[in-house]
Parts: C-alpha cells; structure tokens; sequence
DNA sequence: GTCGCATATTTTGTATACAACATCGCCTCG
DNA sequence: CGAGGCGATGTTGTATACAAAATATGCGAC
C-alpha cells in the first residue's frame, strides 16, 4: 500500500468529521487543537484547512481561523441535478474510451487495473448485501462512482465529482440511513454498458440512477420532517 | 481595500500562470522556485499549491512535488454542460432570493453590496466596450458569473463554480480572442429578470447565455483546427 | 451598571531549520 | 559493455520558533 503524508490523512479525517455531523457548521477549527488531536504540527494542519476550503467545506478569515461552511442542504436539489450531468458525462466518457480500446489495438496502460478494482467493488457489495451489513453499502458505493469517474481518465471531471459527492454525502448525514439494496444491481448495467462502448445507453442509464438516488433522498427528506426544508 | 494573506495572493498568480498557458502541463513546479521568485518562505507557497491540487489545477506526489495537471481541453463539452446547469441554478436562486426580499421585509444584509457591485461591473463593460479596449471585457465577463452566483447565497455553487470556471478559462487560454462584445447586452437582461424575481426566465436567460458561449468556443475551435479535436 | 479604551492573551501567518525520501551519477561486478 | 547497487545531491515533508493581528480581559470614566 502506498502510504500518504500527514497533510491528507489530517485532510481525509477532519472531512469525514464535518461530513459525518462530528464537526456541525460554525464549529470553529483551532489549528492548535486540531494538530494535538492528530498528533502532528500545525502545518499538515493548515494544508488540510487550504484544501477543505478549496472543496467548499470549510471557510477562512485572515487571521481569524477557519469555521466549518454551513451545510449545504438548501442547495440539495441544484447539487443532485450537476451529479446527473456530471456522472452522464463520465461514463459516457468511460464508454467511449472502452471502445476505443477494443476496436483499435491500443494500449492503454491505466485501463485495466481500475476495471479489475471495479469488478471487486460489484463483488464486494454483493457479498455485503448477502450478509446484510447494509451500513457498508455506502462506501461502495461511493467507491463505485468514482472508479467510473477514473475510468473515464479525465482529471476535471474526477476533481469535480470529488466536490459534488462530498457535498451530496454531506446532505444523507442529516438522515442515518441510505438508498437501499435495491440500486446496487444498476450498477452492473452500467458497467456492462461501458464495456460494451454504449455511451448513450451508459449515460441514460447512469442519469436515471442519479436521479432514482435523488428522488430517493427528497422522499426520505419529507418522511422525516413534513414541512418545507428551504428556510 | 481588504489585504489578503501571501498564501492567497501566491495561489491566484500561479493558478493565473497555469490559466493564462504561461505554465503549460506537466511543468514541474518547485517549491523553493516559486518561493524564491514571489519573494515568500516556502510555507505560503505549499498551502498555495494544496488549493491548486484541490481545485484540479495540479497533482502532487509525495516526496515528488506538484505538477500542473493535463489541460481540460479534452472535457470542453462536458465543461460547458455542467456549468450551464449549474449558472441556471445560481441565478434561479438569485432570483428567488432578490424575490423573497422584495415580499417580505426581510434584512438580508450581504444583498446589496453585491448587487452594487454588479452595476459597477456592467457599467465598466459598457465603457470597455465604448472605448473598444475588448481585451479587458474577459475580466469583466467572469466577474459577473461570479457576483451572480454570490448574489444566489450560496456557497457550494460559487466553489464549484470557481472550480468550473477556472477550468473553461484554461479552454480559452489556448485561442487568443474571446466572445465579442455582443454577447454583453445579455447580461442586463439577466439581472433584470433576477431583480424582478423571475426564477424561470432568469434560468432560461442563464442557460442560453452559456450555450452560446459554448457554441463560440467550438467555433473558434473548429476555425482554428479543422480536424476533430478529439484525439 | 454600562460603555469605551488600553493592555494581555490567544491565535493565526510566516520564516527558518532539520529529517525523510527520491533522484541522479558513479562505481563495481557480472 | 551493460546491469545493479550505493552514495551524493537536491527536493519535499514536518517541526519549532517568532512576528503580526484579532480577540478577550480588566480598568476607569460616565
């Protein structure tokens, strides 16, 4: 395994707190605090503060620290809609380089590796959704979504995905449980889709998990609190 | 005027070098270099490049230094997709904001200091555009887009439009003109149609403003290369 | 008792210094 | 003559130390 600096593990753990609730908006972020509580100095610290800021999870005053941004609940509808653009775009990109794989004879050296980890993804949520321990699903999710992401072999579009979901993640975090088992096995026509260089049918199909996922979470919303969430 | 830390300043120069084609990809950048040439300790100079990787500017390596990071020319299409549903969803909600605050009596302080600045902003494209000075109306044009989506409130749309729009300026860099100034007019009737709260029509205006924007670039593009773009 | 101001304390911003790691060149061995 | 190991060199990662600014504290005046 290939080990990471201080900077991103810092980075990786105090998004997780503000994704999770840990950290709810307004918290301040005392770089003192924080380096003591991850064991290193203020400077990992800081990084990881510039970083989250750039991803629009944290805001910073000059000389006045850094605060966690509010959430970005009332934007939830305008952030699913980029997603489904934003994914569309990626697989069809994935399926477009698919074929041009298996058509021409190039090589294409990143392709496969990210393919294999994507098989193990599918057969990792199977197994998980056998045993029930659908708390895991999520993760694997995710994992799923940006190996397609990588697959498609553009870097905007990996660094844009990796803004949104860290938003859209953040929203389910108001809720406790996910979209269920049931969505998984979308994910095998998808990539089935990919494999066989169908961008129109991989995007279309894509978008429509996308927006099942949406729909999922604005049902889940007005469950849980009737009234309107905007103000 | 409010002064900004090093760290700041270093990253808006360098993500300009890297925008502006003065950095090309994959040029490797030094830490002690830029330290040196801006005239700060390296600490800035890091925090400075960790934004840039955030924003998908730059890779960076451990113990190998940053890169910048392959031209998004490739994503042109899906760019300009993405941004016009998301500039649709900026000034809806600018829209709907201007809307809220006409009806009720609510304060909503940061709303006119900024819809001042948009004034100011189309009154010195009018002026650029009088003394036929077209080279200053990119400036102008982008501060715009970024005052609407500040007037929409919303702070996960303005990062991901930062990040969008830094990376449609990156396509530009590559053509030396821009969209003439018949496209400025335009902006006018989108700001009228936020202040007048139209959600609809300020959206719709948005979206085709964009879409002509995008149409301009393949233009140019085609003007200038004649053979697909695309590999 | 409250407001205002000067000072003290805390926190952020930056520079310097050192440690860890990668890279390149050279030398030795096959 | 080429390949692999080994050290020299330079670059990145992190810690400590100090400077600058904001916030908190306490005193005095009204």
């Amino acid at each position: 395994m290939k080990s990471e600096s201080s900077t991103v593990i810092v980075a990786a753990r105090i998004r997780t707190d503000i994704i999770s609730g840990v950290l709810p908006p307004r918290s301040k972020l005392g770089e003192a605090a924080l380096a003591k509580q991850y064991s290193v100095s203020r400077i990992p610290v800081r990084e990881a503060l510039r970083s989250l800021e750039a991803e629009g999870l944290v805001e910073s005053r000059p000389y006045s620290g850094s605060v966690v941004a509010p959430s970005p609940i009332e934007d939830a509808e305008d952030l699913f809609e980029i997603r489904i653009v934003l994914e569309a775009a990626t697989v069809r990109r994935a399926a477009r380089r698919s074929a041009a794989q298996s058509c021409e004879g190039s090589p294409d050296p990143g392709w496969w590796p990210i393919r294999k980890e994507i098989n193990e993804i599918l057969a990792a949520g199977d197994e998980v959704i056998a045993e029930e321990r659908f708390e895991d699903l999520a993760v694997l999710n995710m994992r799923f979504h940006f190996a397609i992401a990588e697959l498609s072999g553009s870097l905007s579009l990996v660094s844009l995905l990796r803004q949104i979901s860290g938003k859209i993640e953040w929203l389910y975090s108001l809720n406790v449980t996910r979209r269920g088992p049931q969505a998984w096995p979308e994910h095998r026509e998808i990539i089935a889709a990919v494999d066989a260089g169908q961008r129109d049918k991989a995007s279309d199909l894509m978008a429509s998990h996308v927006r099942r996922s949406r729909d999922s979470y604005f049902a889940m919303m007005s469950e849980q609190r009737p009234e309107d969430p905007a103000s």
